[in-house]
DNA sequence: TTGTATGCGTTATCAG
DNA sequence: CTGATAACGCATACAA
């Protein structure tokens, strides 16, 4: 493999001159510039990029690290990066299926000196120390946590008011009796939208008897639940699920045993995945923009590398409730919602907090 | 950010000890081992590993480079490729929206001296000088190219023999005048379903009539060739699609017009996205493992750079008809196939051929 | 505008 | 078993 001294030779230049020719320097005249270009040509020189990275500290590479739980969602957040990273002439390396902290270090040790910075996605309130670790060696986004972490920007989904939207949207059917069925406990995701499910009902008119139901977001945690719903004595007016997995084996189960979806029931879910337009009614649920999210936090560790990294700052992307035709006919709710965007900027540069 | 040097002086060794301990070499004490590695934890060192390449001239790193089309297909690649790559502990790095071989090329180039080997999806036969370009500098393994490449290991799918059992199939329920919904000229994909089907349909009965409409693999374009295939006369048995995309189009096209499948027409497609299983009908389809597809090819890098990377191995990855409503009541057809797997081993070391 | 020389953090080849 | 030191390929301060 051609190195840069073999131009140098073959061009009859110094090694300066061909790296200043490839790094776009404006000190080198024209013909230069073409002499070591055909050169290069010749000898078909391809730049070494570890030398490069070695020299300059900078690697022009972040690194993702996601777990393994691979659908739309996950694979709109990986396009959404790349292609900001590409608009910024980056490239990304890629690491799934971490399922601890200790893993989680382990990929990021394993990215040193080959990443400029990390984006992951935080698991669960465990992961904070691990992060905090690992934000001593290159800045980390980190991708949708519920929890804040120090010296760490994040950027979120607005789970609570998607939950609050849901809720907002069963009522205008009439709705009073709203069931939840809840997703995997230590789950932030899950925690917001409970949080914002209880938020909406507790606002209105007050719940005598709780009417919550444990899942896991997995499918047949929805089929499960099923049962458990019917004990409720009366019926819920209507079925929140934390998920669209859990309301569409929700949607399975209470249509095998007879149960109307919407004119017994109404049943709403989270997430929007590909699936939920096409059950049996379609799905009303709340969709996040994946691709935003991951193009987000691109662009925020972007600008917190352009800071020193110094200071946590967080977006919150906004979420948008699809109405279909499981929580009522007639579409007598409002078409879509937006629920409004925050950013939250908080520097802590300047001193202890 | 402490470097080897560092550790060294700190545990008072030298950095060549160090090393050897990060490299697990059995050279050195047991208490030498754990005063480099108590040093290593007092001053947080972690190896940076583009220096290390620049002194090995591997990375354990590969890179992948895909179309920008993102659904699951290319997730579940991605993720095959990345429990492969894990499993043989290396790391990918990822991208994507190479639309030409300019791009492609580019993109490899970027990845020099940052990866061991590529992983590539030709896109089309004009890309294969373009790869030819890139396999000088590294060794290449193509993903379902249709089409030979030299000094080039590549691992596809049973196209041909994966539309083949779609047409026996749809004869098993009596159809004999069965179309094809073509797609895009010069994807080979396409083109390999064609011939599959022609095969089958010239082994059997003859048809008087071409029964061939055009399609571009898009949904939509699915729903035009519903009015082309009205106007054959007599209306065809059956219509095997090229794609499940343009497969779900017709068949909305033909529910519109009030045409019954199975019971007017039979519909098959291929690639069993996930949304064939909740079409009305469900829709039999063809299903290629995409997760074995990618680890697949990672097995095949690695066995070709054990080699030297001389020679050009192919795999073909089986495929499996999936059986469900749209082609007929009863299920009396078998109700899965697997095509039968070929391993082609050509080496041409030792000589030009 | 171009060339010289040094350093980037490791590994590997020698001696010891 | 351990230490000194020369690569690895490139970028850059400094000189010219």
């Amino acid at each position: 493999m051609a190195t840069i001294r073999d131009v140098a030779r073959e061009a009859g230049v110094s090694t300066a001159t061909v790296s200043r020719v490839y790094n776009g320097s404006r000190l080198v005249t024209e013909t230069t510039t073409q002499i070591v270009l055909e050169a290069a040509a010749r000898l078909d020189y391809w730049p070494n990029n570890a030398a490069r990275s070695l020299s300059t500290n900078r690697t022009h590479v972040l690194g993702v690290v996601l777990p393994d739980l691979f659908d739309e969602f996950f694979s709109e957040i990986i396009r959404g990066i790349d292609h900001a990273a590409r608009a910024r002439r980056h490239q990304i390396i890629l690491s799934c299926f971490h399922d601890n902290a200790d893993e989680l270090i382990a990929t990021a040790r394993s990215m040193r000196g080959r990443i400029d910075g990390l984006i992951a996605m935080a698991p669960d309130a465990r992961s904070a120390q691990a992060i905090a670790e690992i934000s001593r060696h290159f800045p980390v986004i980190l991708l949708n946590p519920g929890f804040a972490v120090e010296n760490c920007g994040s950027v979120g989904i607005a789970n609570r008011e998607g939950a609050r939207s849901v809720v907002r949207h069963l009522r205008s059917f009439g709705h009073r009796r709203i069931a939840i069925l809840r997703g995997p406990v230590g789950n932030t995701d899950a925690e917001e939208r409970l949080r914002g499910y209880r938020e909406a009902i507790g606002a209105g008119e007050t719940q005598h008897q709780p009417l919550e139901l444990q899942g896991d977001f997995s499918k047949s945690s929805g089929v499960l639940a099923c049962d458990a719903l019917l004990r409720f004595d009366p019926l819920p007016d209507a079925v929140f699920a934390a998920n669209d997995y859990m309301a569409i084996g929700l949607l399975t189960a209470l249509l095998e045993k007879g149960i109307r979806v919407p004119e017994d029931i109404a049943v709403a879910g989270f997430d929007d995945i590909a699936l939920a337009r096409y059950t049996n009614p379609p799905l009303t649920t709340v969709t996040a923009d994946a691709y935003r999210l991951g193009a987000t936090a691109v662009r925020r560790w972007f600008s917190a590398s352009a800071d020193g990294g110094s200071g946590h700052q967080r977006d919150i992307l906004p979420t948008r409730l699809v109405v279909r035709e499981s929580c009522g006919a007639g579409r007598s709710g409002p078409d879509t919602t937006d629920t409004e965007t925050r950013h939250q900027h908080e520097s802590n540069a300047g001193g202890p907090s």
